[in-house]
RNA sequence: GACCCUAUCGUCCAGUGGCCUAGGACACUCCCCUUUCACGGGAGUAACACGGGUUCGAAUCCCGUUAGGGUCGCCA
């Protein structure tokens, strides 16, 4: 029991989930399922000025859209709580006492709390890094004077990160702190915050930072870094988190798409890349598609629901949207793409693309053709995809024409633009009276407009 | 400025002294397939930052340089 591995993640509520923070999330995550162990999650709002219930939700919602679940923290409980540290003032009293008992600390003129740093040289292990040697007494601040003491607390009695992220570490039995490489520099300070305090110290393992593509550094604002922008966007969660996977780690082979099982049994910290990753929202969108090629008809449905409710298209029952979706599937690569391409299943109102009108509809024969089309459908008798194919194919022949001088005009004609899904099985779909209608339509159309 | 980390195609990874005339994926280019758009198939462009060592042999080990990142807060 006293082995258990126990993992953290300690996110500050911003206001956003960062993909940085998410990356940290899903790597102590995948540590502590791999281990068997537990992970937990904190809400590091120091005081209560920084709590923000709405920036807890979103921290809270991120992590579970990417699948991340929790065994102790906030809505889940344990038995180290409260997990948020506006919560823990009597815990930090504590730790100070014993701080102040060994002569560690004392108080400025200025009324803050100061932690006499010991400026030895110092050593640790980190998982993913190796050895790191610090020499202490060397650190100098920017204009050259030493390293001054840590303020632990402020004057008005609010607490600094560095202290009470340690003290809570130890007291929720945190065996191994895997945080981003922005905190290396900091960890030779909460080793000698651990050890002045009598307290064991954790493993450390420090993942390198995400930069963008240009190897900027990655702020707020940028491209992909906000989790909740992902969930707006329509992306498939197991997506974003596989990508996130194979950012600073790999499975040792040439696999991309890999399922979370997988990646939980082959996790290891030690391979992970020690060299910052740059964010390449091409590839993710390349594995967004694959897990979208890998739904079902039934899947790729459900999940594009949203975005055709959105759109506001008539669609009826999810019975009729099927074999629609069916159609357009594979032609899709972003879920708010669907709507796009449906609609026209579902109005006979829909809009004629100039650019497609210009080109095919307006061209010289394209209505004769039009024409000749409808009478020999109107002749059809099963209608489907097969049958519809022979028609159109056997029309050609007897105009003396190519299928594709057919085609063209068709499919402006019965959904008004140039690009779609197989003409013969979208004709099927749509049914026999709609496409003579919508053939009648266009060419009445056309004769209004004198062509 | 000091300290720490890092350095393989544009990007993500593989490579842990010989299997490397460096492999895969994304992106890009070209060709094929094709009723449009996609898909698919095939081909291609493209990297070991630089300089010294060590070694019979180095992308792999050591040193230096350069470059990038991080920390040095009464932010987390």
């Amino acid at each position: 029991m006293s082995s258990e591995v126990r993992v953290r993640f300690a996110p500050s509520p911003t206001g956003m989930l960062h993909v940085g923070g998410a990356r940290t999330a899903l790597f102590n995550w995948l540590y502590a399922r791999h281990m068997g162990g537990k992970f937990l999650l904190r809400i590091e709002d120091t005081d209560r000025a920084r709590h923000v219930e709405e920036a807890v939700q979103v921290i809270v919602d991120g992590l579970r859209w990417l699948g991340l679940d929790w065994d102790e923290g906030p809505e889940v409980g344990g038995d180290c709580g409260p997990y948020f540290q506006s919560e823990r003032g009597a815990v930090y009293e504590r730790y100070l006492e014993r701080l102040q008992a060994a002569g560690a600390v004392y108080v400025g003129e200025d009324g803050a709390t100061r932690f006499r740093l010991p400026r030895k040289p110092l050593e640790f292990g980190d998982m993913v890094r190796g050895r790191i040697f610090v020499d202490r007494g060397k650190s100098t601040t920017p204009s050259g004077d030493p390293e001054p003491d840590m303020t632990i607390r402020r004057a008005d009695g609010s607490w600094i990160f560095h202290f009470v992220n340690v003290v809570d570490d130890a007291e929720m039995r945190v065996t191994h702190v895997i945080r981003g490489e922005d905190h290396l520099s900091n960890t030779p300070k909460h080793i000698e915050l651990y050890e002045a305090l009598g307290l064991p110290v954790p493993r450390f393992g420090h993942i390198p930072l995400i930069l963008n593509r240009d190897g900027s550094k990655m702020s707020k604002r940028d491209q992909g870094a906000s989790i909740t922008a992902y969930m707006e966007q329509g992306y498939v969660p197991a997506a974003v988190r596989n990508y996130l996977c194979l950012l600073g780690w790999s499975p040792k082979d040439d696999r991309e798409k890999m399922d979370l099982a997988e990646v939980v049994e082959r996790f290891d910290p030690a391979n992970i890349n020690r060299k910052a990753a740059h964010f390449d929202l091409d590839k993710c969108n390349w594995l967004n598609w694959q897990y979208l090629v890998a739904m079902s008809v039934e899947e790729f449905t459900d999940a594009s629901l949203p975005w055709i409710e959105r759109a506001g298209i008539a669609y009826g029952s999810r019975a009729a949207l099927l074999p629609v979706v069916a159609l357009i599937k594979e032609k899709i690569k972003q879920l708010p793409e669907v709507p796009g391409w449906i609609d026209y299943f579902f109005t006979e109102d829909y809009a004629y693309d100039p650019e497609a009108e210009l080109k095919t509809l307006a061209k010289p024969g394209a209505r004769d053709r039009l024409v000749q089309l409808e009478a020999a459908y109107q002749a059809v008798e099963a209608w489907d995809a097969a049958a519809l194919e022979l028609q159109l194919k056997a029309t050609a022949v007897q105009q003396a024409c190519k299928p594709a001088e057919f085609i063209h005009p068709a499919r402006v004609a019965v959904s008004g633009r140039a690009v779609g899904p197989s003409l013969y099985h979208m004709l099927e779909v749509l049914g026999r009276d709609r496409v003579l209608a919508r053939f009648q339509k266009t060419l009445e159309r056309l004769a209004l407009r004198g062509v």
